[in-house]
DNA sequence: GGATTGACGATAGACGAATATCGTTTATCA
DNA sequence: TGATAAACGATATTCGTCTATCGTCAATCC
């Protein structure tokens, strides 16, 4: 009887198999909602294995995979780059990314009139802004 | 300026070999620089194999180097996409991609109060906007 | 025209990111 | 506590992009 349909009403109602609360879940759960800012597979690894040592990278995907789809994450894409994730739930915003050590940051507020640049038949849906530059701890000035 | 056989060293005074003028490149070079919009290597293909059959994707990635190199095509990249280029010496502008068609179009303008959208402490160097929605072929509407 | 050699096309290989596989571990619950 | 199977770590495989190689072709110059 592996192929059980039985009704289960977890969260998300997939009939997937019942979630079991792990170690390493935990901690990558954890990483990943008390960073401010998004994270790669790596980043997340590294931080990860410093809670959990021998945590592998198949379960940083696993788990974030699952946190996407049941809507706790969002994927986070930068030009160029391997995809981060964050947290879900927060407020509109952008993200600012520090060329000196790569680290991006979130950015509150949203420029006005981005509806208005493109020309006339053009309809616009969604926008992203991404802002370059170096973040205090690198310019040496205080957070 | 039209590429001078100055005896040693043209514009970009490299050694490198002293550069040919064959019918792949520049098929390769009109399709970019007649572009109004960034292209893929494989769009770059597949419109230079229509006008010089049999060219291969090697000359794309050849050919696209050089001109990055010499300054005339910029590098033009998109959140979790391949690389595009476009001509370079355009003004300031920024791109919208059509999410039906997934081609990218420039558009000018520049929404004002980027740089304060930053906390303090962090220095601004640089942004990009991406918009996106569908584009006016799309749409049904005239160009 | 003929020699030189830069450029070509085809394709194998490198590369980083992501997925699939599989034997072992362990959370869960009767 | 013991049975069950979800989740694990290690790693092979896949995937898409890009680069290196190599024999052939042809742009350029004399």
């Amino acid at each position: 009887m592996t192929d059980g349909k039985a009704p289960s009403d977890d969260t998300s109602s997939r009939d997937r198999p019942r979630s079991r609360r792990t170690r390493q879940r935990s901690v990558i759960q954890r990483v990943l909602l008390e960073a401010n800012r998004p994270l790669g597979t790596q980043e997340i690894l590294e931080a990860a294995q410093a809670k959990a040592p021998g945590l592998g990278i198949a379960t940083v995907y696993r788990t974030v995979h699952r946190m996407v789809e049941e809507g706790r994450l969002v994927l986070v894409e930068m030009p160029g780059e391997a995809p981060r994730y964050e947290a879900s739930g927060k407020e509109h915003h952008h993200h600012f990314r520090c060329r000196e050590c790569d680290d991006v940051f979130e950015i509150q507020g949203c420029p006005p009139g981005l509806g208005n640049l493109a020309p006339k038949g053009f309809r616009i849906e969604d926008h992203q802004v991404v802002l370059y530059g170096v973040c205090p701890p690198c310019t040496g000035m205080p957070g």
